[in-house]
DNA sequence: GCAAATAGCACTTATATTGTACGGTATGAG
DNA sequence: CTCATACCGTACAATATAAGTGCTATTTGC
């Protein structure tokens, strides 16, 4: 349907927390200042991680925090991280054969299409999405 | 996993066939001719005529063709005819209140990726995505 | 009237997303 | 050294969405 998971969303969630903080957070912190499910929140810092937009610290006291300034976070980066692998067709993955690739007329110019949504993406520093101000906290009335 | 659906790429293998096709075809024919089965081929065509992109004659002898030219038919009539509605994030759907749109901090900004989303699809002309060389038929051997 | 062909609907099955759980490992504090 | 905190990796169940199929009605040309 052509649309960003609810991952993606959360993850965004998540870096804006994590932009205005000065101090790393732990995931029960986000978690029960969004009211959102701690596992969830955890596993979606843990792709964050490994994907290298975010630096752990194990251990008490531990938390994450951005791994480098919002202007250098793509949205690409965020999507790879959260929903890769990212390809507007089946035809464009590598690993996998698409059954029309020997006479499929759009595999060529997809790429293209694939290849211009994803510089398009790669412009978009999540700072300009998130902005400067902090993400309201989830209040009660 | 931010993709287009099979349906738009059969969608666009379809029209490439009707592009170059001065007559009419009927669904049995291009069903027969890519090798793909009947009733998703009709399918995705009367989905195609409901959006005004192809136009059908009924009846014997009946078939389709597109509505305009491919130089004014866009990506994004495409995506929108197969996979609508198409959103980025669930946010942006006037008629589902996002659980977080209170405090969400990417209600406002993501949209206005998703306007420059839609732009971008809709400027990309489904000419440009076909080329102007009829889409291959399916060979054994 | 009959056959060809689209229209509209409803249904089933497959696949991906969403959300949860658990055992393991590292770190800091008392 | 022990314990609580917190991240790590992976696997699993539930759910939502997409993919594909089938059937009946209606229209049209011969």
């Amino acid at each position: 349907m052509l649309k960003f998971s609810r991952k993606v969303d959360y993850g965004l969630i998540l870096l804006s927390k994590l932009r205005n903080e000065p101090s790393s957070a732990s995931a029960r912190e986000i978690a029960a200042r969004y009211r959102l499910p701690l596992p969830m929140v955890a596993n979606i810092l843990k792709q964050l991680t490994s994907a290298g937009i975010l630096v752990s610290t194990r251990g008490a006291q531990g938390g994450y925090e951005l791994a480098r300034d919002a202007s250098r976070i793509s949205l690409a980066d965020v999507v790879r991280a959260l929903d890769a692998p990212f390809s507007l067709v089946d035809c464009t993955s590598e690993h996998l054969s698409c059954r029309f690739s020997a006479f499929c007329p759009t595999h060529d110019p997809i790429q293209k299409v694939q290849r211009r949504f994803q510089e398009f993406m790669a412009a978009y520093k999540i700072e300009e999405i998130i902005g400067h101000t902090q993400a309201t906290p989830f209040q009660l009335g």
